[in-house]
RNA sequence: GCGGGUGUAGUUCAAUGGUAGAACGGCAGCUUCCCAAGCUGCAUACGGGGGUUCGAUUCCCCUCACCCGCUCCA
């Protein structure tokens, strides 16, 4: 893989993709709009092979997992039980003397109480000795003001419980100085639409920031009727919205997304690390059988402290990105949070009766949970490589080709006759195309010389070339008739094969 | 949302206060053509809106989008 260092590798996949039609600015006529992206016709491909190999073994290949699309409009109550009404929010200080910008609740402060009167205020951001930080801005603060009297211990809190009328007298942590603090800002990241005729508080209604809460509130329809036993699954692909403050780093973070997620209920006493590891090991194996290499994934686990109160545990399969090391695929332990939450908020109570054991219990959850864009970033990344190429005149050249495995790979293979002005080998390409193309995409290309379609087909990606020739036709002898040449992407390797025999050494290679 | 940068064919780049050139790519044609050969022809661009000006792609303002940093975690 040659994509290691420069930086400019971004922009040459960004343009890559609009160049082939893999990726497209969305409403790109009217400006764009931030945050959304289309997919052309060889990125859809890529996009449906993705999901569609990941439910084959996520789902149809398991007897523990079963499948579900749940509407992407929910009853708003789902989004407070969820916590995301409330907690989706990151409210934002802003200083505006230095421009920073901090969340205010990575931002604390406290009184500078001495002999019981405030005589000040000291900030700081959040770190491990945050407390002792602010003790000593207090008795630095005392000092340097010549105050006497007794200094009393700092009562930490952060920014989202300063009162109004504390806010202009807490110092900025970029300035030092009071004043240039504005008052925390919320943002709520889910889109709002309004359900129904009218328009107002009543009607607003959310598109869903992540599928898992259908997983969640259709529980129990499942277990009533899915014939499913714990432990089990069930899984989802399907759309997400979140009004992302800045979305950034082309698919990566966009506004609306795909999303795959997964939720295994597992006993509350069954060992919840034993299969949290299990699942952070079948994400990392199904990534390397899409073609992503072990040497750009590592995993990063969530500092126990940073987890939300109900996590137990939370580890990000991270890829090594163009502009970062950053997450893939979240595997996170959550306990039984939301079903606790949705059998209180719904009034439904969301147990499982463990008919041998005599047992009525919550079931406690693994969630892996992935983007689809994201994937197909790594995949994109992954795949792409620079050929140097040097032809008969010593000139150097660099060629694209993307790497795609042959299971995801848009199109697997495309069929050309070596000339398009010769009826009998555009016909014959033609047969062998319409032979190729019930079972597996096929392209078929006729245009340009045929190294030119070759060089084409490794910017799409295609790991097969198949060419028509005279030896097809049997102009070279009846050894040779009805054989054509496959062409491997990845070597430039060409082999002599019949047309019948064809499929049967494709097919496998490409499921 | 804040700060900095960028915006010309599909892509990568030029030039210019008097309405734009190229390379590659695309399409059509010729060629017994196996790794972007050659030849002929064709199509395609100043992100959008306002202003200044006789005249704006060029200067100014606004806006939109993209890139970098803060932030973010599927």
């Amino acid at each position: 893989m040659s994509q290691t260092k420069e930086p400019p590798l971004m922009e040459k996949i960004v343009s890559l993709c609009k160049r082939r039609g893999f990726i497209f600015q969305s409403s790109e006529i009217y400006g764009g709009i931030n945050g959304f992206w289309d997919y052309g016709p060889l990125g859809v491909e890529l996009r449906r092979n993705i999901r569609n190999c990941w439910w084959k073994e996520m789902v149809q290949n398991r007897e523990d997992v079963v499948g579900l699309e749940s509407s992407i409009i929910m009853h708003p109550k789902v989004w407070e039980a969820s916590g995301h009404v409330g907690g989706f929010t990151d409210p934002m200080v802003d200083c505006k003397v230095s421009k920073q910008r901090f969340r205010a609740d990575q931002l604390f402060f406290a009184p500078i109480v001495v002999d019981g009167n405030t005589v000040g205020y000291v900030s700081a951001l959040e770190s491990e000795q945050v407390a002792a930080e602010l003790q000593e801005k207090a008795d630095s603060f005392k000092r340097k003001k010549g105050i006497q009297g007794k200094l009393e211990p700092v009562q930490p809190r952060d920014f989202t419980e300063a009162a109004p009328e504390e806010i202009a007298l807490i110092p900025s942590p970029a300035t030092g100085e009071p004043g240039s603090l504005t008052p925390p800002r919320g943002f709520n990241m889910m889109l709002e639409t309004n359900v129904g005729a009218l328009r107002d508080a009543s009607s607003v209604a959310y598109l869903r920031p992540e599928t898992a809460q259908g997983m969640f509130v259709d529980f129990k329809a499942i277990l009533d009727t899915g014939r499913v036993k714990i432990p089990f699954g069930i899984a989802q692909i399907g759309k997400s919205f979140r009004n992302e403050i800045t979305p950034r780093n082309f698919i990566f973070r966009s506004r609306e997304f795909e999303q795959m997620e997964m939720e295994f209920f597992i006993s509350d006493e069954d060992d919840w690390a034993k299969w949290h590891r299990y699942w952070i090991d079948w994400c990392r194996n199904w990534l390397l059988s899409v073609g992503i290499p072990t040497a750009m994934l590592s995993e990063y686990n969530h500092p126990r402290e940073k987890l939300s109160h109900y996590s137990k545990g939370t580890t990000d399969i991270m890829f090594n990105y163009p502009f970062g090391v950053q997450e893939l695929w979240g595997i996170a332990a959550r306990g039984n949070f939301d079903l606790s939450q949705h059998a209180q908020f719904s009034g439904t109570p969301l147990e499982y009766f463990d008919a041998a054991a005599k047992r009525r219990y919550v079931p406690h959850v693994i969630e892996p949970a992935v983007g689809v864009d994201r994937i197909l970033l790594a995949i994109l990344c992954s795949a792409y490589d620079e050929r140097e190429i040097t032809d008969d005149k010593g000139n150097k050249e660099v060629r694209l080709v993307m790497r795609f495995h042959p299971r995801i790979a848009p199109i697997k293979a495309a069929v050309f006759p070596l000339l398009k002005n010769k009826p009998e080998l555009v016909e014959k390409a033609g047969e062998v195309y319409a032979l190729l193309k019930k079972h597996l995409a096929a392209d078929y290309d006729a245009s340009g010389s045929i190294g030119k379609r070759y060089a084409r087909h490794d910017e799409a990606g295609t790991p097969f070339c198949i060419t028509i020739d005279f030896e097809t036709l049997g102009e070279k002898g009846d050894e040779l008739k009805d054989t054509v040449t496959l062409r491997h992407r990845d070597d430039g390797r060409q082999e002599r094969v019949k047309i019948s025999e064809l499929l049967s050494l494709l097919l496998p290679q490409i499921q």
